[in-house]
DNA sequence: CAGATTGGTCAAGCTGCTTGACTAAATAGT
DNA sequence: ACTATTTAGTCAAGCAGCTTGACCAATCTG
């Protein structure tokens, strides 16, 4: 319960401070598809699977984000069937506002915590996160 | 991104063994209902204020369960309009068996965690947690 | 270079939730 | 005691986000 608990108030503290900062028209859901294109980009199938979604849904979501400016469409370099998803630069500002909310919602628990019990604290939770599942959607 | 993944960890194990104890024909979001009803029972309104939702959607979810045998519903002792929902004994049974579970997914990794450390960690994420705030569904 | 695979879209449908409107029982205000 | 308001619950309609199924075009494989 703390666990579950915890999680909740940590994506609900980094969704309210980005829709503060002007970004009122996004989920924490548009924010797990950043992460993944954020560093080159990708195509819709790699988003799917990066959110744990059908490739229509992904497909559906990255055209939410196109309309919203968010991101654009352009044509993969290597394969003329795909499209490469990259973000736009109000993308890249939302992703950088996104991190900032997180340092915000995190540091004033890790100053409490002390660097010391916060890597144990980090090591545990990795022992039980698997690697790939990040989305719940319950 | 560590606490996502170990929370969305432990309510898939959860939900896994649940399953595999017989109880197919539920989600997660149903445990988060058994939890307020298991001590003494709660009216619709009482388990919309708990999941977060509206009291039509809580009644939806009481439908279900009881259709599916887990819930009666029964008349409130001191209140006319209302109705008591309570675990029928497949739903205790479903809530032992839920309870089981979280241990097995739980034990050993506070086996590997050492009491202490167990202990600074639960303070730790209760200190980021809000109380009320159990449920996601970004 | 034919056959299978892969990236993407279109279309239809479903589930879990919402808002809105309403009844009946309980409570509050004179 | 009696009207007025609140509260518990249901019925109905609608919507958002997801699914399955079918399909086309580009790519890979033998």
């Amino acid at each position: 319960m703390l666990l579950l608990g915890a999680a909740s108030a940590l994506v609900d503290g980094i969704n309210e401070r980005v829709r503060a900062g002007g970004f009122t028209d996004l989920r924490p859901a548009h924010g797990f598809a950043f992460v993944r294109l954020a560093p080159d980009g990708a195509t819709v199938v790699e988003l799917a699977e990066h959110l744990g979604v059908t490739k229509q849904a992904a497909s559906q979501m990255a055209d939410e984000l196109v309309r919203k400016g968010y991101v654009e469409r352009r044509p993969h370099p290597s394969d003329a069937r795909a499209r490469l998803l990259t973000l736009t630069e109000r993308g890249w500002a939302c992703t950088r506002a996104a991190d900032e909310a997180a340092i915000a919602v995190l540091q004033p628990w890790a100053d409490a915590l002390g660097p010391a019990q916060l890597s144990a604290v980090r090591t545990a939770l990795s022992r039980l996160a698997v690697p790939g599942r990040i989305r719940p959607t319950w």
